[in-house]
This record gives structure tokens, C-alpha cells and sequence, in this order.
DNA sequence: TATTGTTATACTCTATAACTATA
DNA sequence: TATAGTTATAGAGTATAACAATA
């Protein structure tokens, strides 16, 4: 006898296959999360980029010369977090942080040419991971699915 | 003008209002989540449980003594991480750990009247949360997230 | 005074490996 | 040999606070 039947023995007429947790879209939108990075690292492999050094870059080659502070802005991530980011994205020459003329305050980051073809070879990988994780799910389900998400992102409290 | 605007000048034709990023179910997974989690702290208070110290607790209440080993599994974590978490809810008081006849290797997690009556809190406080949270979303579309999230937690590849 | 990028630091969450006591 | 719980340790990822350079 399994101990969930065991469990569920003790109190007659309860059903017990199901938590409260599974009513709850926190619960799930948690673990359904974990499941989708894991799948997306071991997709991109032992030395890919990461997701969030991914995304960095690809708001890189979609809005050449942004900023950092920008950048951290639209990641939703502090400015001090995104320095470790651009460091690796600048090691693996896929940016450079260049001086921009009148604030010297300012590093505009630039894809470079590597860059680019780094981001298009990893925007393949990243689209063939989702193709093949999410196959039992009809596109239908999948545009559901995003514009849902898209409603939750819309409920973001400004700060 | 707008920077973005600034942006989208440099390459007419191209629509740089939408990143690749918004595209991916794995991208819009992640931000949303990182809301929905943020609310639930801020509505659990400063002192509050985390998110994995209340679905620790919630397995416990539904399940007890539910083993060390058992929880982890149903988390989806290690055994190693669970000792935090269950050392945590027995300084809380909201559980013990207690000696199984038969097997002494085992500890079963047993919560406490204090635990059960800390959880209903919980429970209700939390469900609080996603009802304020998600006020703009009708119930048809919460269920139909949650369907599509358990779908997603349904092609988890077993190890 | 305010902003940009940066450093130092700490905290949360997680994993791996090794240990002990039991089985 | 295998399992349950534990410890030590390390690595992501994040935040806050403070700083220098510049506006």
C-alpha cells in the first residue's frame, strides 16, 4: 500500500490526491518555470549563455547603443546586477561598451558582428527548445498561453 | 523622442515595438512569475512564510508524517535543501519532527495545532493575494492558465 | 543635486558531495 | 549495499548601499 493511500486511509471521505497548492496559478506558474529553464539550459549547453545574459542580448542587438541603465530598466533587474551580465556578454566579444559623445557618463553597448551571429544562432536554439517542449501543445494553447502571461505581466505595480 | 524611437529610425521598415523576447513562452513564463511571487511576499508581510516554506507546510498539513525524503520529491528538491525548510518550520512551531516505530532513519513531519491553524491563515491570505492579483482576469481565463500551466508541468522529462 | 556605471556585500535558493546512522 | 537525514560548500541570481565621475 502506498503511503498517499496510507495517508489518505486515516481520514475517510477527504480526498487527498489533490493539494490546495494546485489551485493556485503562483504554485504553478513556479514549477511550470523551472521546468521550461532547465529544458532551455540544457538546450543551449554546458557553456551557452545563460537566460537572462540570452535576453540581455537580445535587447542588445534589438536596440543597438542602449545603456545600461536602460537596459536593467527593461530587464526589470537593478543596474548594479546587470554589470557581471555585460562583463560576460564583452568577454565572449559578443558586445563592446563604447563611449558615447556628449555624456561621458554613458556606455552605449553594441553588438558586434559575432554578436549578432551569436544571438541568431542562439534565438534558433531557443526556438527549436520551445518547438520541441511544448509539441503536445497546439498553437492555439501556445498563443493562449502568452497572452495570459502577458495579462499578468500587464498587472506589474509601478514603482 | 523617444530613444526607442530613436532606435527604430535607424533601420525603416523594421518593427523594433516587439522584441524576439515577447515571442517566447519561456521569456513571458519567467517575468510573470517574478510578479505573481513579489505579490505573494508582499501580501505574507515581512515576517511571512516564503512561497517554498508555505508549500512545505501545505504538503505537511495535507500529508502527515510525510517523510523528509517524500517532501523533497514532491517539491521537485533535494533532500539537502528540505533541512532549511523543515528546521524553519520547527523553530516556527508548526511542525516537529517525530521518531517513526520501525524505521529509525526516518523522521515523519508531523504539524502541530499552531502549524494547521498558521496554514489556514496562510492559505486564506494567499488566495487573497491571487484574487486582488488577478481581479482583471475572468475566472474561465485563470482556469484556462491554470490547465495550460499544468499541461506545461505535465512534459516534465522524468529522471 | 541627480545620474551612470561600478564595487562591496549579503541574502535566497539551489545543487553536489560526503558523512552518520540505520536498514 | 542502499536509504534517510544532515552538513559543508559552492554557485546562480538578486538586492542595497556607497562611491567616483560626470551632468
Amino acid at each position: 500500500m502506498s503511503r498517499e493511500a496510507a495517508q489518505g486511509a486515516q481520514r475517510p471521505g477527504v480526498d487527498h490526491s489533490r493539494s490546495d497548492l494546485e489551485d493556485l496559478i503562483g504554485y504553478n506558474l513556479k514549477r511550470a518555470y523551472i521546468i521550461v529553464q532547465s529544458d532551455f539550459r540544457d538546450a543551449l549547453g554546458a557553456d551557452g549563455m545563460s537566460a537572462r545574459v540570452f535576453t540581455a542580448l537580445s535587447l542588445c542587438v534589438k536596440y543597438p547603443n542602449i545603456t545600461q541603465s536602460e537596459l536593467a530598466r527593461m530587464m526589470g533587474i537593478e543596474r548594479s546586477g546587470l554589470v557581471a551580465i555585460v562583463d560576460e556578454l564583452e568577454a565572449r566579444e559578443h558586445l563592446r561598451r563604447a563611449r558615447v559623445p556628449g555624456d561621458r557618463r554613458v556606455q552605449a553597448l553594441v553588438p558586434t558582428d559575432a554578436g549578432r551571429a551569436a544571438y541568431d544562432a542562439a534565438i534558433q536554439a531557443v526556438r527549436a527548445h520551445e518547438d520541441r517542449l511544448f509539441s503536445d501543445m497546439t498553437s492555439s494553447e501556445r498563443a493562449t498561453l502568452l497572452a495570459l502571461l502577458k495579462k499578468i505581466r500587464g498587472l506589474e505595480k509601478q514603482q
